[in-house]
DNA sequence: AAGCCCGCCAACCGCATTCGC
DNA sequence: GGCGAATGCGGTTGGCGGGCT
């Protein structure tokens, strides 16, 4: 830290917030609301430019900001999530409730990273020891932005059972997303995270949730993994409003390139929060 | 007890994008 | 449409604390 810059403004402390600091900032939050996070030096006296002010309050003092460990089902959710996004930080963390992206990036840079590596360099031990001609399949980071473009890039492996197909083919207004499967009901169940259900009407032109056993749980996570490459577009699945989700206790509509299914979700979900 | 090493994470930086005039 | 300011984002740095020698 204290590098110093071009852009740096003259008078802006750097380094750690103090709590009066925070107080401050909670205090004229609490006031204004968030964002306009310039004017806050100039009305609060708080010597820290914007960037600094709006760091400081999207990454530790948001009300809804979850402290604590990551659970194992969060650092899966995570290791899927960058295998579908990459390096969007902002995005993976938009999509676990009340986890920031700092965290995340931190969380992937200091443990996932090495922990992947690790499975990775024991696989291809296993594979070398098999196969002579092992793929060699390497990198740490097989999907950063600069490896793969970003979105569109590196993608998850298919698999089989839970998957959006795009019949885009109809070439209507918006496309469609379907879950395809072997058989379908009227009503499924699934589970996202821990607990909470989704009950999705089995209707042409809505999401089918199936599976070749529909009578069992299917996870939020089974949920990320199992979107293909070529199935889904994936920008069509950030425009999702998953914020939406998280405003009711009851079954609601979610919207998912133009189609809509009902779902219910946890009360702490809160998806994409820029 | 002291020094060193290493991992975690808050906070910084620069660039890109969006917004307001 | 052009420009500057504000905001958002991802990469990186460095302080700090805990473990090890």
């Amino acid at each position: 830290m204290g590098r110093s810059s071009r852009f740096e403004k003259v008078g802006m402390k750097k380094g750690a917030w103090t709590a009066r600091e925070d107080q401050i900032l909670i205090d004229y939050v609490k006031k204004h609301g968030e964002g306009k996070w310039g004017k806050i030096s100039k009305e609060t006296g708080l010597k820290r430019c914007g960037k600094s002010v709006r760091l400081r309050w999207l990454n530790y003092l948001r009300p809804d900001i979850k402290r604590g460990n990551i659970a194992d089902d969060e650092e899966e959710l995570i290791i899927r999530l960058h295998r579908l996004l990459g390096n969007r930080w902002s995005l993976i963390a938009g999509r676990i409730p009340g986890r920031t992206d700092n965290e995340i990036k931190n969380y992937w840079n200091s443990t996932l990273r090495r922990k992947l590596q690790q499975e990775n360099h024991l696989n291809e031990i296993k594979e070398n020891s098999s196969s002579p001609s092992g793929s060699g399949a390497d990198e740490d980071d097989p999907h950063s932005t600069k490896n793969n473009g970003g979105v569109g890039g590196g993608m998850v492996e298919p698999t089989s059972s839970y998957c959006f197909t795009n019949h885009n083919e109809k070439k209507e207004d918006h496309q469609r997303y379907h879950l395809e499967s072997t058989t379908t009901t009227t009503t499924n169940k699934t589970t996202f995270f821990s607990g909470a259900t989704v009950e999705a009407e089995a209707n042409k032109n809505d999401i089918e949730l199936a599976g070749d056993d529909l009578s069992n749980d299917v996870t939020w996570n089974d949920f990320i993994m199992d979107l293909n490459e070529g199935q889904l577009d994936i920008s069509e699945f950030l425009q999702t409003d998953f914020s939406k989700l998280c405003e009711s206790e009851s079954p609601m509509k979610v919207e998912v390139g133009g189609c809509s299914t009902n779902h219910e979700l946890p009360n702490n979900w809160a998806g994409g929060r820029s």
